[in-house]
DNA sequence: AGAGTCAAGGGGACAC
DNA sequence: GTGTCCCCTTGACTCT
């Protein structure tokens, strides 16, 4: 999809051709995906399997459906419903757990930073003050001192990932190059962020859907102001055609109409003087202000 | 308290 | 069959 700027500056014929085609530039400058069997961010979608409960709520679906994926870690649950996997998910500590996953992604190995920046709950706000740089090692200490207060906490709740500053940051410029990402941009994204890939995926799918919905918006109140627009041409036109039909009502039958209103067109010699003929049929929409009266002069063959 | 934000889950569609 | 996309939704968290 095209930029934001880039739309909001967009004539009308643009913007409608923008609305017809949703998204489309963004695919089409998206990248055939070479075919990356050892991808650690594996499908994650065809993941009908029983989920295996991890400590991790942010493992992508993917990470339990790759069962040639090394993964031979024992299943706690069957059969669990959407509702309780999420619950069981969110009962264990994060990023404890979390590196015991054997993986074949080295980026599956949470850093500290990822650790801090993945699994963060109450710190969120802290972390949005402090710098992503700042984390030090009492910061880093005090999140697995939290990690082993979150084991004792129970069924708390599923914690949320606030990606730093920096981390969005970079994001963004990345976003700004490319709206997708082909396999390798977002792996090395990925390792520059201490992310996983899915991560990376996630947050630009996120990303395309907000650009999107601010391109709606725009598109909305465009139309609502054409709509509106419209609405005022038609009530003028209507006024107008009351006008000329009083009008005629009170002259004679074959009383000249005034001067200004006796029109012809020079090419056919027809008399003109319509309702509205300012107005091109090929173009209902136009905004211009038009001449209550028809102007031989500006449009000659605009009565034939 | 309720609205808003955003990372992530789940599912369908599509290309290869 | 796999990988990726979009769409819709969920739930944690923040803001007012």
């Amino acid at each position: 999809m095209m930029g934001l700027h880039q739309d909001a500056t967009n004539s009308g014929l643009q913007l409608i051709l923008g609305l017809a085609l949703t998204a489309t530039p963004e695919d089409s400058i998206t990248p055939s995906p070479p075919s990356i069997s050892n991808n650690p961010d594996h499908h994650h979608h065809h993941h009908h399997h029983l989920p295996t409960l991890r400590p991790n709520s942010y493992s992508s679906k993917s990470s339990f459906v790759t069962s040639s994926n090394s993964e031979a870690e024992p299943s706690l649950t069957l059969g669990l419903s959407h509702e309780s996997y999420r619950q069981q998910v969110v009962k264990l500590p994060r990023n404890i757990g979390h590196n015991k996953v054997s993986s074949e992604d080295p980026l599956e190995q949470t850093s500290p930073h990822s650790a801090i920046s993945s699994f963060s709950s109450g710190r969120v706000k802290r972390e949005r003050d402090i710098s992503c740089e700042e984390v030090d090692a009492t910061e880093i200490e005090r999140v697995s001192s939290r990690a082993s207060d979150e084991e004792e906490d129970g069924p708390t709740a599923r914690k949320k990932l606030r990606l730093t500053k920096e981390q969005s940051a970079l994001l963004e410029e990345s976003f700004k190059q490319h709206s997708t990402l082909n396999p390798k941009q977002k792996q090395a994204l990925a390792k520059q962020l201490s992310l996983r890939p899915r991560q990376v995926e996630v947050w630009f799918q996120n990303r395309r859907a907000r650009t999107k919905l601010k391109q709606t918006e725009v598109d909305c109140e465009f139309l609502k102001k054409c709509c509106e627009t419209l609405t005022d041409e038609n009530r003028r036109l209507q006024k107008e055609l009351q006008e000329l039909k009083a009008l005629k009502l009170a002259q004679p039958l074959y009383m000249p109409m005034p001067a200004a209103t006796l029109t012809m067109c020079p090419s056919c010699e027809r008399l003109g003087g319509g309702v509205g003929g300012g107005a091109s049929p090929k173009t209902p929409f136009s905004m211009a202000p038009k001449p209550h009266f028809f102007n031989p002069f500006a449009n000659p063959s605009a009565a034939c």
